[in-house]
DNA sequence: TTGAAAGCGCTAACAA
DNA sequence: TTGTTAGCGCTTTCAA
């Protein structure tokens, strides 16, 4: 019980009757001791209380079992959900998670990234594929493994493991277009160091182009991904003497603001200005009135990045994976527009 | 560029013409060596790009820089945003943040904890006062210093960072029986191993008590702290011919989810029920109705405690703090009630 | 203020 | 299958 110093390896080695190195391996590649010596090695583990010193298994077999992830802001519920099942499926495997932000600002990553370097780490996962070239230098100089999330990325196929900003932000300008809206307004996140808002306003553009429409750059505003973000966008966009019938927004949480400063505006939604969002959080369907928005594979983004993260670091082949697919979920704030 | 090995300090102490010493003491304590010495040796290391080996440095130091934190999940906002400001402040001081969780399973916390003693960690950050035997155990066997969040406990008053739930409860039933309430019903986490959850019961019902009302037990429900949750407390309570006119819940995801199964069940809020929520996410201030609640200091719990887990582990004197305080938020979610 | 050298606790190569 | 032993890269005495 009152241990007054925390037992090693070798103590268990001399309580279990065995040499160091058989400890060692009774407990790293159990299959290669005989059943008596895992078995006394066992026992002397469990009465001592013994836990590994990770730092000293670390420095000798040069491998953390930890892997990092630089996420941009912890404070946002679909990468909440991601974090928790990459969490969950990294500890069934083995790994532990180290998880880090950079909060939406790309110019600090590489030294977020530098200090997780310093710490140790066998795997890095990023969100996105727009990282500054130091990033990709780091990781290439230390020869860190890594996938990238959320996006897809041609270039770099192999290790993605996201869906297609482009094809989501299409699918639903087309879905507006078709209620009849021509007048549309779009609020994004900053564009900078983030290709995930650019292939939506990509997405968005080509979407309406194919109906002969077009996305006027004074609809179209950066915002953060906040509630008060949302809220901006309506009074950035609610202005001048043509007015936009919808608003498409990068995520629900802004859409969820923007319904809410329509609200204090006195501005009904749908009937007055339509809002969607990108997401489907679980407060989607709970906000009044229920939110149009598009489904993304957020818990599975987390999954599959652990798989994937884990088979690129023990080196077993890593199999080129599909895409995600995403959908779309209408719901109230959309309005159909008859005539014009 | 192209580093075929990641250099060590002995590199750097070769490329700077000086001792192994001397430049470890460079990097640790560059007050103790000669200016010179000291600009050698920064040189030699930017030439590098060295990058100190963490685990060398753990065993060799026992100490990581890293202090880890046990949340009972992450997928909270109020938690989210403690985790942001505990991790900024912990970088700012010159520590890495490893956050876990149990998912509510306080029997999962020792295995957790284990995992991270593993790993190694100078500190840790716990939620809550009520732990297992298991988890006290282990902490004290590794000498681990800890600090505990958000509840206040008079037993372990110099390591707890947070306020008292029984008076914000207090306080909170206490405006719903000003404004006539006398069916008031309580919705609230599980229990178990949630010494928050119970002093909030307490305090509703020493509040009621106050104004000779009664807690009846079949009005207390006690649902995870989801949206579903709050939800499920509205089917589980609004039974039977005699009916709540209020429903407290402990958390605001609760409450919104209660808003919004009301909706769903065609009930109004506040006319049919009143609901209060919780911690004053800011979400409470952008459903309708808008939230009535009481603001905790999230934030603040998260910077105090990374400042107070510092100063444990660096062994400065830990001052005793004050509790932090809440107040209420009155909106538009609860009625006032006249005459009976 | 500096250099030399002895570990920190573990893994992994090698020999038996 | 097991024991022996040489490091992993750093910190930290100790002596100079």
């Amino acid at each position: 019980m009152s241990t007054v110093t925390r037992p090693k390896l070798e103590d268990v080695a001399r309580l279990a009757g065995v040499s160091l190195g058989s400890a060692s391996r009774a407990l790293s590649v159990p299959e290669q001791v005989k059943p008596d010596t895992l078995q006394k090695v066992q026992r002397a583990v469990e009465q001592l209380g013994y836990v590994r010193n990770g730092a000293a298994q670390a420095l000798a077999s040069r491998r953390t079992r930890t892997v990092a992830a630089v996420y941009p802001t912890l404070d946002n519920p679909i990468f909440a959900v991601s974090i928790q099942s990459l969490q969950q499926t990294l500890w069934k495997l083995g790994y532990q998670l180290l998880v880090a932000s950079h909060e939406y600002k790309p110019e600090r990553e590489a030294d977020v990234l530098k200090a997780i370097l310093e710490r140790g780490v066998d795997g890095v996962v990023l969100v996105g594929t727009d990282h500054t070239d130091e990033v990709f230098e780091l990781l290439r100089q230390y020869r860190l493994p890594y996938v990238t999330t959320w996006s897809t990325d041609e270039r770099r196929a192999g290790y993605c493991v996201g869906f297609s900003y482009y094809e989501a932000a299409y699918e639903m300008a087309r879905l507006v277009v078709q209620h009849g809206h021509t007048r549309i307004a779009l609020c994004t996140g900053a564009s900078k160091g983030n290709e995930r808002v650019r292939a939506r306003i990509a997405g968005t553009r080509a979407a309406l182009k194919a109906a002969d429409l077009e996305l006027r750059p004074e609809w179209v505003t950066e915002k953060p991904f906040t509630f008060e973000g949302g809220r901006e966008a309506v009074r950035t966009v609610m202005v001048g003497k043509v007015l936009p019938t919808a608003l498409i927004c990068g995520s629900d949480i802004q859409a969820v603001g923007a319904i809410a400063e329509c609200r204090d505006l006195h501005m009904r939604v749908p009937e007055d200005l339509s809002v969607t969002g990108s997401d489907d959080i679980e407060l989607a369907e709970l906000v009044q009135p229920r939110l149009t928005t598009v489904r993304v594979p957020t818990s599975e983004i987390g999954t599959r990045a652990a798989k994937r993260m884990v088979s690129l670091i023990e080196g077993a082949d890593v199999l080129a994976e599909e895409d995600l697919t995403t959908c779309l979920v209408v719901r109230d704030s959309l309005r159909r527009i008859s005539g014009d």
